[in-house]
DNA sequence: CTGAAAGCGCTTACAG
DNA sequence: CTGAAAGCGCTTACAG
């Protein structure tokens, strides 16, 4: 199954029932709290033989008796994404707050199935996906009877525990900013697509948000480009408006890594960010600060969700739940 | 010691062996492939059984006798700095591809004991950090018998695993580049520190490389400022550099994320980049080709020494490795 | 080539 | 409050 390497034993709970001189069953109790009760003297005891002899339980062996481990899988696409990278940090903290490990798998445009069964093998207490799952590995998940839960996904499946920010009200929250405050009435979309030669299979929450701000103010809605979710993405998107939709003169970008790589592009092909072209971002990352200029975006609540991701998984709970954005004004949208 | 949710239980080992009609022990050299060899006509019914049933290995059982499992510990800062995300990704690549799953930790300017002593807990074939470990945690590592890698660590204690690219040339490279190719005369150097009040405990092979290059040239090297290893470091070294050494032409960023700041910081105090000061940074990061201008910077081998650093951990080898940098030469250092 | 059996380090009824 | 004992699902000598 993998390359392994050198065994690493330690000590062992008997060898810390020897030194303490009580039977093997009480060190469990004082080291799980439970679930008989330890006179004070005897855990006093068995604390200190397991400090002399550096014991750590062996999670191997719980892991066989309780058929749960603490580990949670973690999936995403790619961590090099700032974006997951930010959700991958947001949920280790949450999950070892709980005392959790978390296993991270990348899916990199490959299938989950693979990932999933590997982490079936380890008992994980369940598994937490910002990747889209295909069928097959969510039967398996739930033959283990694994927990998901879906991170940031969109769309969520019916049925399916989901923890996702507001993407519709900070999408149409963010134009309407574009439209009541900064006046412009050509707002372009730079949606994003893991297959932008395909049209997308859903819609995204955030294009109906766009499409609703327009609407309610009587607004066009036909320039929509679409390009990866990447800098790269978003420096083609910059030519792609420039040359399709070459009277627009405001962007709302789905992620700030389309907008960083649109504020290169334009700038690259010599439009100033606001005066020519202002741009309203999603996602709320740090290096939005530091763009040229300091980028406007709706920041998603990342510390929040991933805490309630690994409390759903935790607690069992199957319920989906919204967050919402809050938009971080700055200069790009004409702000200041 | 933790939280922790269902049980997962499926078929097992015994399982397939009732419905593939031979012994338990014949199912285990089957998935195995070993170490007693088995009929082809028994290996076909035992496969066919577990796939009818959907059989996965459980591993805590086999860690349990092994004495080994097939995770491996990583421990960075933090995911989210996209020098330390690249180095992730690169390890769960190179890891999974050996059949190995990753666990994260991230260390958050803390300690890295609790971390340690979680993961060998687990039996973790072996930790690859990219963080300080203190003295308590190797310690600890090293009584349970884990093997640590460092990974991109600098300085590597004596006698510690390293895998590490080589900071001085690359530094020292990157600096001639200025001086023999743009004919700069006072270069500073930007060095990273998490605890820039301080001096640094030791002294940075980069900026080694730095004054070597300057020293070789007859240039002074009084001009260094230090900051944080961020974006936000590197915006605050801008305004540094203007205010303490306002006569420097170029500047030596000893990270990509110290740069993009320093880029943001400098325009935004209306210097123009290469004009007024270049600027030559190291890492290597995707997002360095969209500032603006793109950044010139020596770029890290990371997949080669990912894949070092997990062979280094499963063969249990101990040497050192140094991997040479290329430098990347786009606009913000003068050229094209 | 195949199987019966011991044992990895734990947890948890159960009995005292 | 404490302990003896069964058993989780595997691997691996050992015997056949």
């Amino acid at each position: 199954m993998s390359s392994e390497t050198r065994p690493a034993r330690g000590a062992t709970r008997d060898d810390v029932a020897k030194l303490a001189g009580v039977s093997s069953a009480v060190v469990s109790y004082v080291v799980n709290n439970g679930p008989r009760p330890v006179a004070d003297a005897t855990r006093v005891k068995v604390l200190d033989a397991i400090d002399k002899l550096g014991y750590r339980p062996n999670a191997a062996a719980r892991s066989l008796i309780t058929g749960r481990s603490d580990l949670v899988g973690l999936i995403v696409p790619d961590v090099r994404n700032p974006y997951f990278a930010a959700l991958a940090q947001a949920v280790e903290v949450e999950a070892r707050a709980e005392g959790v490990n978390l296993v991270l798998a990348q899916s990199l445009a490959g299938q989950l199935l693979p990932l999933v069964e590997s982490l079936s093998g380890h008992l994980v207490a369940g598994v937490i996906t910002a990747a889209v799952p295909e069928p097959e590995a969510i039967a398996t998940l739930s033959r283990n009877r694994i927990t998901m839960v879906r991170l940031s996904l969109v769309p969520p499946d019916v049925d399916a525990t989901s923890i996702l920010p507001d993407y519709y009200a900070g999408a149409r929250d963010a134009v309407k900013h574009l439209i009541e405050v900064h006046g412009h009435k050509r707002i372009a979309l730079v949606a994003g697509s893991d297959t932008p030669d395909r049209p997308a299979v859903v819609i995204d929450s955030r294009q109906r948000g766009w499409e609703d701000a327009m609407n309610s103010a009587g607004l066009p809605t036909d320039a929509v480009v679409r390009v990866n979710w990447s800098s790269a993405g978003g420096w083609k998107a910059a030519g792609l408006l420039l040359s399709d939709h070459p009277d627009c003169t405001a962007v709302f970008t789905m992620s700030d890594q389309q907008a960083i790589g649109m504020i290169a592009g334009l700038t690259g092909a010599g439009r100033r960010i606001p005066d020519d072209v202002a741009i309203t971002s999603f996602d709320g990352s740090p290096e939005a600060e530091f763009t040229i200029p300091p980028l406007t975006t709706s920041s998603v609540p990342m510390k929040a969700m991933a805490k309630a991701a690994v409390e759903q998984l935790l607690k069992g709970r199957t319920e989906t739940r919204l967050f919402e954005p809050g938009l971080i004004v700055r200069r790009s949208c004409g702000c200041h």
